[in-house]
DNA sequence: TCAGTTTTTAACCATTTAGTTAAATTTTTT
DNA sequence: AAAAAATTTAACTAAATGGTTAAAAACTGA
């Protein structure tokens, strides 16, 4: 057994499996796309991924697990709450525009199998508590403002990800269709959402 | 030719087709799953939307102009930015909450078709520009913190959306599972969103 | 060189699905 | 009642698609 040469062909499919499956969705990706798109014919995708389901499976966990953001150093932080913030918006923007598809596809195949989804979380090893529990202690300390943790931990999140997968309508509507203008606006907002949010919470 | 009984069969076959794709995508839907739930059969179906692509893009337009927001309320307002504001955020989460798989549907088919897209944004007739002098006017005024107008708007959508379109995962991740308790959370976002966003903005 | 593994080729199967057709039936209009 | 329109029935076509198969070819490690 070639183990190079295997984990290069698997990695090969998984790579053009993640293009094919974020861009068309489970329902619209095709099997022979996803060979072509490896350099490889449809025998030996099925060789390696028996089905369409397991293949499309191991890519959505693959990508959840990647985007579901690993909050860990967040809570983990004894920098103050805006160093923390703005590193984590920073880096979470930073990915989400390097992966403009993630959050569309997973927003959307996301309803397929809650039992599924239910598994991934698990195994992200994501403790939302945890964080709640750091924000109210800087909010019993009187550093930010009282409010539901929830809210505010969705909040972050939303105006970090709704932007990046409604970049269609927004660069048409805002930029006349001009994708680098529209990226160098998602740039600046690293900031200006941390800007947003900070003035919003802190006293 | 009867026009009541007409359109009450288009009529029937419009929520059909919505129902059925905005779950399932343009993909993912049916004809036959479409006229099973309209109560007619696949002939019938054609013999009103010659094609899938022809309703899909009906249903799409509707769609688009029910959600993409009819900001005009917001701009010819002469009451102030709070009351604006806050009746805007209610009556949207009211129109999310009640079509909840709207919001993916667009961002999942929005990729579709560039041309056709641009078409629906200049026909809905929203012009975001007025909304953005309106801003600046506040702005000016030293009512609200200086800001791009365009970082706000977005903010403002993406608190309002993004939740809605997330539904399935934070209803497990924060609620185990209890729609109820993710929709009484969702109702309670219409006063803590227009909070979170006041005490950012308001000077 | 030899055995084992990976990859290709190419044909094939079974199923699903959008769309059609034509005749029969029902409903509505006049 | 007659004409016109709406709806059903049921069978059908053509294309796409996921998946299989078996044999040949290429590659790899020993």
């Amino acid at each position: 057994m070639n183990e190079i040469k295997k984990d290069n062909t698997e990695e090969k499919i998984l790579v053009a499996a993640q293009n094919v499956f974020t861009q068309k969705g489970m329902d619209g990706a095709r099997m022979q796309e996803i060979a072509d798109e490896a350099g490889i014919n449809k025998a030996l995708l099925h060789y390696y991924f028996r089905t369409k389901e397991k293949l499309f499976e191991a890519i959505f966990k693959k990508v959840f697990m990647k985007i579901f953001p690993n909050l860990t150093a967040l809570v983990y932080s004894d920098a103050g709450i805006e160093i923390t913030l703005g590193a984590f918006i920073e880096s979470y923007i930073d990915l989400l525009q390097k992966n403009p598809f993630l959050p569309t596809f997973i927003l959307k195949e996301m309803n397929r199998d809650p039992k599924f989804l239910a598994g991934l979380i698990k195994l992200s090893g994501v403790k939302p508590f945890e964080i709640f529990a750091m924000f109210e202690r800087e909010m019993n300390a009187g550093r930010i403002r009282r409010m539901d943790p929830r809210d505010l931990m969705i909040n972050i999140l939303s105006m970090n990800i709704f932007p990046i997968a409604a970049k269609p309508l927004l660069t048409i509507l805002l930029f006349e269709s001009d994708e680098k203008e529209y990226d160098a606006f998602i740039e600046a907002r690293k900031k200006s959402v941390k800007e947003f949010i900070l003035n919003s919470i802190l006293l």
